[in-house]
DNA sequence: TATCCTCGAGTTCC
DNA sequence: CTCGAGGATA
């Protein structure tokens, strides 16, 4: 252990060298064994002060830091510098309801996918959806072994120590499953709010637009003694993976939550119908002002667990909750110009500039016009947006933020408008590369035909490949790489894998530009390295073809394995028509509109060329089911046809789905199971033909209950 | 053919 | 986050 005795005033440079050295590496085998294996190696009071001493230690003699320095590196943005983590099941949004109607719809919903009939009773519990940040708490053994943001869901940031310094949250809990991860929302009271403003204002430090801010801005502080400082609270509203279940109801499981030591909500109730939870909507929006503390609407879920499990989720929210948002806030401007911007598939969409505006605590210059109709005030089918008004440079308009995030106009003032003001008319070619951009009839937006001819298009097809949920290449962000491209660096996708033999030395090297050094430089090209090793589905994401986003390039990669299967058939479909087209269509998921625009693109062969040559550069990793080994139906394709009575046919297919079955639209030689309801017809007997096997319903649920009661016990 | 659900592509500000 | 539209289904 490391001698803490001299103060660093009087360390001598060879003495610091040696303390630096042995201090980084404690703290670094601490951060691995509590972030990697959650196995704290060090006591937290003691981790703290090797912390302190090495950043004292380093302040002192900077000239002495590691570039790989625990303490982090100078000038590094603060995000960098927590630790990732997966959460051990995603953490999805909610589906937002903005009237009666949507709550209204959300429940017919539920019972259509459970098959419940209108008479038979759905308890709902309503609680009030907080206006604060998601964090994850992970709970072993009782003890608090991790705390994460949400992130995107899938991935949050590591902010145990924060969340430590929060009084609600306990760091031990008695009675409680062995593994549990806890849900729920970290905020600030108004009132503390001001306090902190107050004390920001005097500090001469930067004052926080509203609660949520400052909570956010606390909890991700590097140090936990700032953290400390701020007052943050935590309601508990929810789980992630628990080894054991809680309850049979969300209301008990929560309130048992509560019995742990979690503050729970107190305006909690559980609703017997739609009309019940409107009741409580109208109750919560009038006491809204004196809570204390913000909220922004109400959230209601199916109480009973086994039926939320029966529900399950889409691939971005619960199908057993909703959020029912309180109206936004609103905010009266002028606007001052409409700009059109070229998207990466050539679609021109317009942006109003607006004079700048404060809306909910945040300025706001621009606003989404989303396209032509929109600006003229009539929807597609005829139905009329803001009662038919168009807007016009230099109108009032009525600002407000959808989901409290994306601004919109929500209505104009005829009365104010100038006289001069003239109708806006939408160009119908394009601002960036001059050729025609066509509407096609039955279509909202306006398109660019100059495809690999517009500039626009390019570079926003290589900010699209390089983008976090593509190749995700850090420090080649879109400043970068309108930088790379302006100067033909990097003209088509491939030439960023050359961007290194291009500037990595000699004359004009990176390193040496304004704007880089020797460190961004190093970094930038490691990055760029690292990513060549992709997924499949992640490439085929990036290539960034029409209708074919993640979760398409998922569907795709799980049916075909290897980027070199499909692309070995996608090539042959262009000299033997149909067979590959007929394959991609028989995916689930995967129809006309999809294939047809993959086949194209393949088919164009500049687009082919450069998409091998970009191929070549990369190591594409062929597909790999997640979590098969949970998967009791795991690689097995099943199709489904006739009516079933026991269950619905979507609640059949996301069963099927989460035991890890492929669901096909079509029987063909590769399916691997039939489930014939009533009524089957010409599916069965091309499965007859095949030989391929046919359960009936009664079968089918044999199965389902066969596999659910060998992996009892394994998780929730 | 109409309707529902889900996905893709566009968007802001910090 | 919202909108439009693709795909599945009745």
């Amino acid at each position: 252990m490391t001698d803490y005795s001299l103060p660093v005033s009087v360390l001598s440079r060879e003495a610091a060298e040696a303390e630096i050295a042995s201090l980084a590496g404690e703290i670094t085998r601490a951060n691995e064994a509590y972030y990697l294996r959650d196995e704290p190696i060090m006591k937290d009071g003691e981790y703290d002060l090797c912390k302190r001493r090495l950043l004292a230690i380093e302040e002192r003699f900077p000239e002495l830091k590691p570039v790989d320095s625990p303490t982090g590196q100078i000038g590094a943005p603060l995000e960098e510098t927590f630790t990732k983590v997966n959460h051990s099941a995603p953490m999805l949004s909610l589906d937002n309801a903005f009237d009666e109607q949507d709550v209204r719809d959300f429940d017919g919903r539920v019972r259509r996918f459970l098959g419940i009939g209108e008479t038979e009773p759905i308890g709902y519990c309503a609680e009030p959806k907080i206006d604060g940040l998601s964090v994850s708490l992970t709970y072993r053994d009782g003890r608090l072994i991790r705390a994460a943001t949400r992130g995107d869901g899938t991935t949050g940031e590591v902010v145990t120590e924060n969340i430590r310094t929060i009084k609600s949250i306990p760091d031990q809990v008695s009675g409680a499953p062995d593994f549990m991860e806890i849900r729920g929302e970290v905020y600030m009271m108004q009132s503390d709010f001001l306090l902190l403003n107050e004390r920001q204002r005097e500090g001469k430090a930067k004052e926080f637009a509203n609660p949520r801010n400052a909570a956010a801005g606390s909890l991700r502080q590097l140090d936990s003694n700032i953290t400390r400082s701020r007052p943050l609270e935590f309601f508990v509203h929810g789980w992630g993976k628990l080894s054991s279940p809680l309850a049979a109801g969300q209301k008990k499981a929560i309130n048992r939550l509560a019995q742990l030591g979690f503050i729970v909500n107190p305006l909690m109730v559980l609703c017997d119908d739609p009309d019940q939870l409107l009741a409580h909507y109208a109750v919560l929006e009038q006491r809204r002002d004196t809570l204390g503390y913000e909220i922004d609407g109400v959230v209601y879920k199916v109480n009973d667990i086994e039926l939320q499990k029966r529900l399950g989720s889409s691939s971005t929210a619960p199908r057993w909750a909703i959020a029912h948002k309180f109206p936004a806030e609103t905010a009266w401007t002028r606007l001052e110009a409409i700009e059109i911007q070229v998207g990466r598939t050539g679609a021109l969409s317009p942006v109003a500039k607006l004079q700048p505006v404060s809306v909910g605590g945040v300025l706001v210059s621009n606003a989404t016009l989303h396209n032509e109709d929109y600006i003229a005030g009539r929807g597609r089918d005829g139905v009329e947006i803001r009662d038919g008004k168009d807007l016009r440079v230099g109108d009032r308009v009525k600002i407000y933020r959808a989901g409290d995030v994306i601004p919109k106009v929500a209505d104009v003032d005829i009365e104010k408008r100038p006289k001069n003001a003239v109708p806006f008319e939408f160009p119908d070619i394009c601002p960036a590369c001059q050729s025609k951009a066509l509407r096609p009839e039955s279509d909202a937006v306006r398109r660019c035909t100059g495809g690999l001819a517009c500039p626009a298009q390019v570079l926003e097809r290589l900010k699209h490949l390089v983008s976090k949920q593509a190749l995700n290449i850090e420090g080649l962000g879109n400043k970068q790489i309108e930088g790379f491209h302006s100067e033909k660096l990097i003209v088509e996708p491939a030439d960023v894998f050359k961007l290194e033999t291009v500037i990595g030395s000699g004359e004009n090297r990176l390193a040496d530009r304004p704007g880089w050094g020797e460190v961004s430089a190093s970094n930038l090209f490691r990055e760029i390295k690292e990513s060549r090793r992709v997924s499949f589905p992640r490439f085929l994401f990036s290539l960034g073809i029409r209708h074919v986003g993640e979760v398409v390039a998922e569907r795709i990669a799980r049916h075909y394995v290897e980027w070199k299967v499909f692309s070995a058939a996608i090539f042959k479909a262009q000299e033997m028509e149909g067979s590959a087209w007929e394959e991609l269509n028989s995916i689930e998921g995967i129809g006309i509109i999809i294939a047809e625009s993959l086949v194209a693109a393949f088919a164009n062969p500049d687009t082919r060329k450069a998409i091998e040559r970009l191929a070549q550069e990369l190591e594409i990793v062929r597909y790999e089911q997640a979590d098969s080994s949970l998967g009791g139906l795991s690689g097995k394709s099943i199709v489904f046809t006739g009516t079933l009575t026991q269950m619905t046919r979507a609640e059949a297919k996301s069963r099927a789905q989460a035991l890890g079955a492929r669901i096909l639209a079509s029987v063909s030689s590769k399916t691997d199971l039939l489930v014939a309801g009533a009524k089957s017809g010409s599916k069965r007997r091309k499965a007859e033909s095949l030989d391929i096997t046919i359960l009936d319903e009664s079968k089918w649920i044999d199965l389902l209950e066969g596999i659910s009661n060998s992996q009892d016990g394994k998780s929730t």
